[in-house]
DNA sequence: AACCAGGAGACAT
DNA sequence: ATGTCTCATGGT
């Protein structure tokens, strides 16, 4: 017998009180937001920080420094966060583009969100992680482990478009960038503990009202 | 030792 | 519009 199920708000309150306050994104400025964005893609954190302290220590971590490197030696610094030649494309067309555009943060959200999606590199979810911790803006983040963890709560139908998901979490919750900055991270944070692909449900603070873990 | 990690582009259907 | 391949290092 589960318990009754959470809603999207409950859910927010019942992560935040029991894991509080999660402090992303974990970047020392929004550039560096930006730079860790396109470098977690698919792979995993403590890889993407090492790739970064790669570009700290050769003070590479400005625009112009990345833009201006050919392809081949700024893979060298990414090596530690994958897809190596992939991404040193990706973060040159985001610096190129940082240089190119005059002022983005004067830019309406929805104009802005479509200039990010231009970017060869930016796709859905980076282009709201630099929306939400780089520029402030109500944007909800989807990623693999918000459609894993409402899924198994049967929340939401995990099959659904990134924008269908992300029209349902704005349309629900109030534009406030705040909570969608804490909401994204405790789900990262809860799914890193016990929601994994191999679930850990006897650790779930969330277990009784979860199918998945009968 | 397979499996997975804070996806996105290219290409075919 | 939707499905499949590829990209690659480092944990568990």
């Amino acid at each position: 017998m589960r318990s009754k199920p959470y809603t999207l708000k409950s859910l927010y309150r019942r992560l935040f009180n029991h894991y509080g306050s999660q402090h992303w994104w974990p970047a020392e400025t929004p550039f560096e937001v930006m730079v860790g964005a396109v470098l977690t893609q698919n792979t995993a954190w403590i890889n993407v920080q090492r790739a970064i302290e790669n570009l700290r220590q050769a003070e590479l971590l400005e625009p112009a420094a990345i833009a201006g490197l050919t392809p081949k030696r700024l893979a060298r610094y990414l090596r530690p966060s994958g897809y190596f030649n992939v991404k040193a494309k990706r973060l040159q067309a985001l610096c190129r583009w940082l240089l190119a555009e005059d002022a983005p943060a004067s830019l309406a959200t929805e104009t802005l969100r479509g200039r990010l999606l231009s970017v060869h590199g930016i796709g859905p979810e980076t282009a709201d992680d630099i929306l939400l911790y780089a520029y402030q803006r109500p944007v909800f983040v989807i990623d693999a482990y918000t459609r894993r963890l409402f899924s198994r709560l049967e929340l939401l139908d995990g099959e659904l478009s990134y924008e269908a998901l992300r029209a349902t979490f704005e349309k629900t919750l109030p534009a406030d960038v705040a909570i969608y900055n804490e909401y994204h991270a405790l789900i990262d944070h809860h799914a890193k503990l016990v929601c994994r692909p191999k679930p850990k449900c006897e650790e779930c603070i969330l277990k009784a009202a979860c199918p998945g873990s009968v």
